[in-house]
DNA sequence: AATTCTCGTGCAAACGTTTGCAGCAAATAT
DNA sequence: ATATTTGCTGCAAACGTTTGCACGAGAATT
């Protein structure tokens, strides 16, 4: 008997009409659908042809329930209000759709013990493989997905050893680069807003931006460092703080856009023009900093690019589970735009 | 024979397990965790107790397959970029993590073949119900879902005559306060810079506008009217044609946020102050928007609202199909930030 | 000419649920 | 005391696939 009555016209097309229709069995259709197995040209074009005609979707819950796949992946984000996922986002959704794969989206609004919740229930069934974009809580679910060999790819994660597959930038040179460029540009005084230091690329960032200084004999002044969060308010904050200094800087590196943004704000609210009485210099290059007037100097990452790689990787795992995993770190790029220039003073 | 080789230690316990723990049919199992059908109180008892302690998790794929639900629905979104996707996502994910469902995200980056195509694949099993946000090829497929009794809400579309539920936010009557308030402060010429004009909403604040200047007996100037398509360079673009206006507007409205960040940029770059020379308002409330400084003034549409109720109406549709579509505009407000106060010359 | 191999195909079991139907015991009505 | 209802439970079919196994026919080997 029929567990629930079928709407009238939905109209359900199955392996088995299209077997009827092309005269062959259901489980050849499914070995054509499959690629798998050797079946007769001739019977293959029938089925295709079949398919075509009858217009067959495949009914997803049934295929992995038998054992074949979700073509399901799950992501893991915090949140989506900046543009930085945005980006990762819009890479992850274009490969995944070439490979005829369907994204199921968490946010977790960096709540911990949604986060493992999560993971579990997709990795029960669900999901074919996983996708987690800065997670705060892995140590709490890594492990038992390594153990499963159950695929997923570390977006943006440098930081805690980690064994799994993962794909992120190169914060430390990056921060590294825009350091440098403003101290060739002449700047002597740098003011730098980091990111929350919990996150492996925040303390990269603040290395790089340290090293930067010490390759070229400039002491680091602690108090031109301000503690930040990624978001824009953290970098109007801080750079209130720098340009209070009685010598003020004459350069703010923040370690994102959003707080480059806010940092733009708090320049101009004090009267002082961009790039003319303070240069500034963000990190990302989201699309908004190419929108701002003038344009953000940035460290581009490569965030389409990143979730690209990271699900392709992912989609390789799935098929070949034997796979080594790999990690993979992307350049970064200093992107010149008009928010830097040499100091007056100099 | 087994169709796949079990992972080892992929722990999958099934209701039969729990009906032979909680020594019932694995038929009592299902009927407790459905609520379905009279249960004996004991008997119900010590199926959860063995369910939690043998950590159930049911498997979506085969519920769905014997007719039950999947648990899923799909989200329908255009892109991720703005903070205004974003805001309504969050009520979307909360209302329907209340209700144990998960979300599946189609992003079609405005290509209306992929939007038709998601929604074929989508319908045919995989989601219980559907959620719309600004889709922009409606007309090909609703008129097949209404039919079929698929559960799904728009979010956001005002504009073709539609017989399905719907939420939105009083676009005409925002628009209509934020101009009224405008000219209250003793504004005459009020620059508009609109949204994509194809969409229903942004006719709707076109019109608020208009019928605000109407109603004080001030003139409408076309060439106070520039077109944008809700982007922020556009803002940007309209804003730099509107201070070139002999007599400039004292004021400029954009049909949302992202354009009036901008408008900002625009005004500052031309040595302009805020709110001193010219005073700006904007659409959305995005969260960014309390962020600039000083805050903007705008037109609050409650987008989380919007993402929840949306919900909540596809819940309870799911739940009763025969429910009738329900159309909801939700009120907007305005919000008065830093952007405003009277022109000089008054 | 008899044997083995390969290729193509169909049968049927399995995946983990939901749910109609039947059965049985206890409670109620006659 | 018998008949009927009610409450609870189990059996088994169905959902739409994937895939191991078996079988038959022709090709290749001996």
């Amino acid at each position: 008997m029929r567990a629930k009555q079928r709407d009238k016209d939905s109209d359900r097309i199955t392996i088995i009409d299209i077997g009827k229709e092309a005269g062959v069995s259901y489980a050849t259709v499914s070995r054509v659908i499959n690629n798998k197995g050797n079946v007769n040209t001739d019977a293959r074009e029938r089925v295709l042809r079949a398919m075509t005609q009858l217009g067959y979707v495949a009914n997803v819950q049934a295929r992995s329930l038998a054992g074949g796949r979700s073509y399901v992946v799950g992501l893991l984000v915090q949140d989506l209000g900046t543009g930085y996922i945005g980006e990762i986002i819009r890479g992850i959704d274009d490969e995944l759709a070439k490979a005829q794969y369907n994204l199921m989206l968490f946010t977790t609004h960096r709540r911990k013990v949604k986060e493992s919740l999560f993971v579990t229930n997709l990795t029960k069934g669900s999901a074919d493989g996983l996708l987690l974009v800065l997670p705060r809580n892995a140590e709490a679910y890594l492990e038992s997905l390594r153990r499963r060999g159950f695929p997923y790819v570390l977006i943006d994660h440098q930081g805690i050893d980690e064994l799994g597959p993962s794909v992120g930038a190169s914060n430390w040179q990056g921060a590294f680069d825009a350091t440098s460029y403003l101290i060739k540009l002449g700047h002597r005084r740098i003011g730098f807003i980091t990111g929350t230091l919990e996150l492996g690329c925040s303390q990269k960032r603040l290395e790089g931006y340290k090293a930067a200084l010490r390759a070229n004999d400039l002491a680091i002044d602690p108090t031109l460092i301000q503690e930040g969060d990624f978001y824009q308010p953290s970098g109007y904050k801080g750079a209130i703080e720098l340009l209070k200094i009685s010598q003020r800087p004459t350069a703010i590196f923040a370690s994102n856009d959003s707080m480059a943004f806010g940092v733009m704000e708090a320049v101009r609210e004090q009267g002082l023009s961009i790039p003319n009485d303070v240069s500034i210099i963000g990190f990302d290059d989201v699309p908004q900093a190419a929108n701002v007037h003038p344009r953000l100097t940035t460290v581009r990452q490569p965030l389409e690019q990143m979730g690209r790689v990271a699900t392709t990787m992912l989609l390789e795992t799935i098929n070949n589970p034997e796979r080594p995993p790999e990690k993979l770190e992307l350049a970064t790029e200093l992107i010149i735009g008009g928010t830097c220039q040499a100091p007056r003073s100099v």
